[in-house]
DNA sequence: GCCGTTTTCGGCCCGACTGTTTTCAGTCG
């Protein structure tokens, strides 16, 4: 049982109780339980056994016993007797955009609707703009959230699809007469989100045996779409998988099939029929004789390309640039000596500057820069200026202690409506870097987003750009802002760019991370920590930033302490 | 339900926006 399944539970628990009406406090306590759990920086069972989970901040005597039930026998007597009071489709309402608890227990008391579909007929014939307090915009909203869910239900976050498709391939490798096995698609590509995860496996016997064995695998509930070498599962959850079986001697084909985007194997093709090749069902052909691929180095090497890594193909001019010569050193994570954007206890964080400071120097990282919220971001606990204070003190202390390590006073600070930053100029001066980013009044049109992250950028201290869009993957889609201008504005005045390694972020989007490298913007990878759990973030960042085409000299995160507090000064003369 | 450098009981984040109303409930970050 994994700590997602647990904080699901309590999730599920805290939304069933908000809708039955229960005390808000009570609700969020759960939600608050849930988070702590997520956070931990093991595995459930082992804080259940060594006993930290009862220490952990959140966590009480009902949350505790409701997890060692989790963990033990995989059910909660609370929650399946929450399930009997309480329609499950409401709690699905939850999820849409402008719907809360008032809203759909009226929907649910006045009309007895209790499912999606119900909420969908009764958005359309106006029933519910005929409710008191509802009217036409509100129904037409709440048709769009349904939309807009349904659509991000066809896709996960990255982290969900890897964690699903790891479990898969460790499931799969293990299974007679399979050699190997390999995620591919888009969990390989690593892209920001994923629709389909992609296995295949290598094996010298038959794959009608294989599929039969497959259908024998706990979890795995339905076949569909099967062909001689190809299978799409339905696992348990409803999550659904692709299985290819190959042989040894064509795996570099079929690796380069299952992995690369559309558009990545139709310049491949191109590129193929010009010198004399076919890709025909995922093997390469040289008129009618069939070439074996071994490994994705020799089917490459066979059309005369230097070896695309998976994260470039999507089919963005990688194949002429292949053609030409070698490929930019991609960046990698061991590249990475820095560790930027995270958040302590101070505001809205559940680890203390001593805990990050700890983590991040085991994790091989040389310096970090602290980031909690600035003083307009009430909701997250953000600093007052004797706040700000207090933890510079507290920076010192540890950093005295640390030694060979070296804790940056950074401060992620609202930009707010005006383009201003959260604190006076002679606040942000005494900071080491200042991060700035939009947390509030994302419903300015274009051309005032814009204005207002340009004054923003105007701010000398400003030294970094954080997550520049605010989009949430899924969940929310960007603020309008004119990216070409601000693009052009930190190339000019040497703010960086951030690429927010939170999955459910991921902003800027690889897309542009290529344009901005292209036109000379400085990239920060901050990992938007806000636990120990949070270190693990970087890993997409850095996923992200190959998929730009970055390499080591283009990110910040990659310089020496002092090399960042160079590039910061050079920016604050400007 | 959880927590305590104000508290073992009493409080827990708050201000702005949206869509509905003509003064405000509900939702969100």
């Amino acid at each position: 049982m994994d700590k997602k399944a647990v904080a699901q539970v309590l999730e599920q628990i805290a939304s069933f109780l908000e809708l039955k009406g229960e005390n808000p406090f009570r609700v969020r306590a759960f939600r608050t339980a849930a988070k702590a759990v997520t956070a931990l920086p093991g595995e459930v069972s082992a804080a259940l056994a060594e006993g930290t989970l009862a220490e952990t901040k959140g966590v009480g005597p009902a949350t505790l016993q409701i997890v060692q039930e989790v963990v033990q026998t995989g059910r909660s007597s609370l929650l399946e007797e929450l399930r009997e009071q309480v329609p499950a489709g409401l709690v699905e309402m939850l999820q849409i955009s402008g719907l809360g608890v008032a809203k759909i227990r009226q929907i649910h008391e006045t009309l007895g609707i209790d499912t999606l579909p119900e909420l969908e007929a009764a958005a359309r014939d106006g029933r519910l703009a005929r409710l008191p307090r509802f009217g036409a915009k509100t129904a037409d909203n709440i048709l769009k959230g349904i939309a807009f869910l349904r659509q991000a239900s066809a896709f996960k976050l990255a982290h969900h699809a890897l964690e699903e498709a790891e479990g898969l391939r460790a499931a799969l490798a293990a299974l007679p007469g399979v050699a190997q096995a390999v995620i591919a698609g888009e969990v390989r590509r690593r892209t920001e989100v994923v629709r389909d995860i992609v296995v295949v496996l290598v094996a010298d016997v038959p794959p009608a045996d294989i599929f039969r064995r497959i259908g024998e695998l706990p979890g795995v509930q339905e076949f569909a779409g099967q062909d001689e070498r190809r299978v799409t599962l339905k696992v348990s959850g409803g999550a659904q998988a692709q299985v290819v079986v190959t042989t040894p001697k064509n795996v570099g084909a079929v690796l380069v099939q299952a992995t690369g985007s559309e558009e990545h194997l139709a310049e491949l093709a191109t590129h193929a029929r010009t010198r004399g090749f076919a890709l025909d069902g995922a093997a390469l052909w040289q008129g009618s004789t069939f070439l074996p691929t071994a490994d994705e180095a020799a089917f490459y090497a066979a059309l005369g390309l230097a070896e695309i890594p998976p994260e470039l193909r999507e089919g963005r001019g990688e194949v002429a640039a292949a053609a030409a010569g070698p490929l930019p050193a991609l960046l990698e994570r061991s590249d990475l000596v820095g560790f930027l954007h995270c958040h302590t206890t101070a505001s809205d964080g559940s680890n203390s500057v001593m805990e990050l400071a700890e983590a991040c120097r085991a994790a091989g990282y040389a310096w970090m820069g602290i980031t909690d919220h600035s003083k307009a971001a009430a909701y997250a606990g953000g600093l007052s200026v004797d706040d700000l204070a207090r933890q510079a003190d507290e920076i010192d202390a540890v950093n005295a202690r640390l030694g060979g390590f070296r804790i940056l006073k950074g401060i992620e600070a609202d930009i707010l409506a005006d383009g201003a930053l959260d604190y006076d100029d002679t606040v942000l001066a005494r900071l080491d870097f200042v991060i700035g980013s939009i947390h509030s009044r994302f419903n300015l049109d274009r051309e005032a987003m814009t204005e207002r992250v340009l004054r923003a950028m105007e701010n000398p201290h400003l030294a970094i750009l954080g997550h520049p869009t605010g989009r949430l993957l899924l969940s929310r889609d960007p603020y309008p802002l004119d990216m070409e201008r601000v693009l052009a504005r930190a190339a000019e005045t040497g703010v960086a760019i951030e690429i927010n390694a939170d999955p459910h972020r991921l902003d800027l989007d690889w897309r542009l991370v290529r344009q901005a490298r292209d036109q000379g913007v400085a990239i920060s990878i901050g990992a938007d920590a806000h636990n120990l759990a949070g270190l693990r973030n970087v890993d997409f960042g850095v996923g992200i930033a190959r998929k730009g085409w970055l390499t080591r000299a283009d990110v910040l995160n990659t310089r020496t302490v002092d090399g960042f507090l160079a590039h910061v000064a050079r920016r604050r003369a400007r």
